[in-house]
DNA sequence: CAGATCGTTTGTGTAACGCAAACCATTGAT
DNA sequence: ATCAATGGTTTGCGTTACACAAACGATCTG
């Protein structure tokens, strides 16, 4: 009936895209973290941990969509780095909070500084500009994400 | 010495982010694509194979920086499905000029249709323009990759 | 002709999962 | 106090997506 001014557009579809380049970025980051003991996966993980300052283990698991038995092995790996702590909750003993420890923090920066190389080759297309919007943009989606879950989580609005 | 107006913070590493965006797509990806007879991985190569039209499987196989021999597989699926075909290159008999047929064409946008939901769902944080400016991000990004692809291939300057 | 190259097949190994079952410690409701 | 539900753990099994190596046919190139 009425036209906006606005092209309407379809959107496009990132998902490929995002599979393509994440692959590129996941295979030179393997050699790069495999000296500091590390899998992408683990850096993952350690990023998430970071974000949220503590977290169950059964929120992790659903924030990292992962099934409960893999992340007690993938937290395994990253406590017996000491990356990682495992804490009973005050509150509900069966409960575990895990923490970044203070290594687990610094190894991350680490790795963070190792990656530079990597970013530089794949993400070489874009200036510093847009590879922080780029960075922001992936931080809001995962970050609703998140949220998303946490609400389900909770099954009530006091998120 | 010197101080820039602007402030020198470190860039972030989006590797981790890529990372976990991509698999929560990906996850939902799975089950939308498995009617359609595809899967992810299927869906990256035929991206790239609309965007160039047309190219060698090893080009292919390094622009997806997978083995030969996988590609192999993948295309084997592909072509099995009508959504792709290979010629020979008249210049090299032994050369499989791989195209997507207008099957391939057509069952790629459907899929990309189908995944509407599962963008929906995971890139929800991201208003349209957002979502737009990501894909023209990462679209910079893998096109520049394949450049850089292409001039290795190449190994000269007429690319 | 001889050696390299492209694609293919086959075969082997590995990592990252998902899923199910059984277990313990703990909680919460009756 | 009892008993079912829950969080975490272990074990074990199956699957998928790879990488890598070896050997082959067809083809190109010197």
């Amino acid at each position: 009936m009425s036209e906006l001014p606005v092209v309407n557009q379809p959107p496009h579809r990132c998902g490929a895209l995002l599979d393509h380049v994440t692959r590129r970025i996941r295979l030179r980051s393997e050699s790069v973290l495999a000296p500091l003991g590390l899998r992408p996966r683990h850096l993952v993980a350690l990023t998430v941990l970071r974000d949220r300052r503590g977290c169950s283990q059964q929120d992790l698991a659903k924030t990292l969509e992962m099934d409960g038995t893999n992340v007690v092995g993938l937290l395994n790996d990253l406590e017996s780095a000491n990356l990682v702590e495992r804490r009973r909750s005050p509150e509900d003993r069966r409960r575990h909070i895990v923490e970044l420890t203070d290594v687990g923090i610094k190894q991350l920066v680490k790795a963070e500084f190792a990656l530079a190389g990597v970013e530089d080759d794949v993400l070489g297309g874009l200036d510093p500009d847009q590879r922080e919007t780029l960075y922001n943009l992936l931080y809001l989606a995962s970050s609703r994400t998140e949220a998303v879950a946490c609400v389900e989580a909770a099954n009530v609005d006091d998120c």
